[in-house]
DNA sequence: ACGACAGTTTAGAAAATGCTCAACTAAAAG
DNA sequence: CTTTTAGTTGAGCATTTTCTAAACTGTCGT
């Protein structure tokens, strides 16, 4: 192996960051060829502005607000939490957690767990009614779960 | 422990199945107190009752559309496939593979895993057109990022 | 005050995910 | 035809997720 040498003089860090660098060169140099194909011809400013269009669509929402979308996403993408989102949503009204307890196969703990997990995500609200806790979908749920549902019938 | 004799007399199996019995009595208990509560009174047929109600609220759409969303969920549910669906959809066009390489963090071949998850979920549609494989984002994209966007700001 | 009850939290085991490396297919260039 | 290039596929590892059991908190009935 020609690297070999290399190990013994510079930290592993460092290698990894020098890979790195060619494997990106590598990446804007197939970028170029593939600008020079669709283009006719190209030069290196074409490739530095299509990756500046690229990442204004990619940067056009704050990082931020990705952030929350995926762990809206998350929260929804599991088969105990979506039922129960959207039991509630069909309800339209609070439900106890004893009545939630019917509709998922899992254990009150999990139930428990599920559901808060939903809090967070800002899907489901918590309101304590003496011993009974009961939930309602939010807004955002109901939204998402229409469309949901719309955007998945054919 | 109590339980030491019966090991011996029924299979696990067997003991398994008794004691999710038990446990969905005991559920099925809860109900019951938690109705009496809010009903002032209240027989077993009013239990009967509630659960067919839940259950109704649970099946009001099919079994086989709910894996679909859910599938859908999780593809989208993870920060390199909710990137490229993103691009994708504020691109409004066909995006080749090697310009996606530019805007998500992931190998090759992580990206290619990525692209077939989205396509698989129906998000995403693959087109070859020489040497080179262009996506598109699909209807379904579009509608899902949109609402997520506008249901996750404030 | 005590025990029973409704629900939550913590810790940990089992299962699913996400990524990379290496081997592969298909198209274009030499 | 051989080599290079663009992208995909399969195997395997590391991390994350999801669930459960057990201990815990707060509320009610007695």
């Amino acid at each position: 192996m020609g690297l070999f040498p290399l190990a013994w003089i510079l930290p592993e860090a460092l290698i990894e960051i020098l890979l790195n660098q060619i494997a990106m060169a590598r990446a804007t140099e197939r970028l170029q060829r593939y600008l020079e194909d669709e283009l006719g011809e190209c030069r290196s400013e074409d490739v530095e502005e299509r990756l500046d269009e690229l990442s204004t669509l990619e940067a056009a929402i704050g990082p931020e607000q990705v952030n929350t979308e995926l762990d809206v996403l998350s929260a929804l993408a599991n088969e105990t939490r979506y039922t129960l989102v959207r039991v509630l949503v069909a309800a339209e009204a609070e439900l106890c957690v004893c009545e939630l307890h019917a509709v998922v196969d899992v254990t009150e703990s999990g139930l428990s767990h599920a559901l808060s997990g939903l809090v967070e995500a800002g899907l489901v609200e918590g309101r304590k009614d003496g011993r009974w806790k009961k939930y309602r979908a939010t807004n955002r749920a109901v939204a998402l779960v229409t469309v949901l549902e719309g955007s998945v019938d054919e």
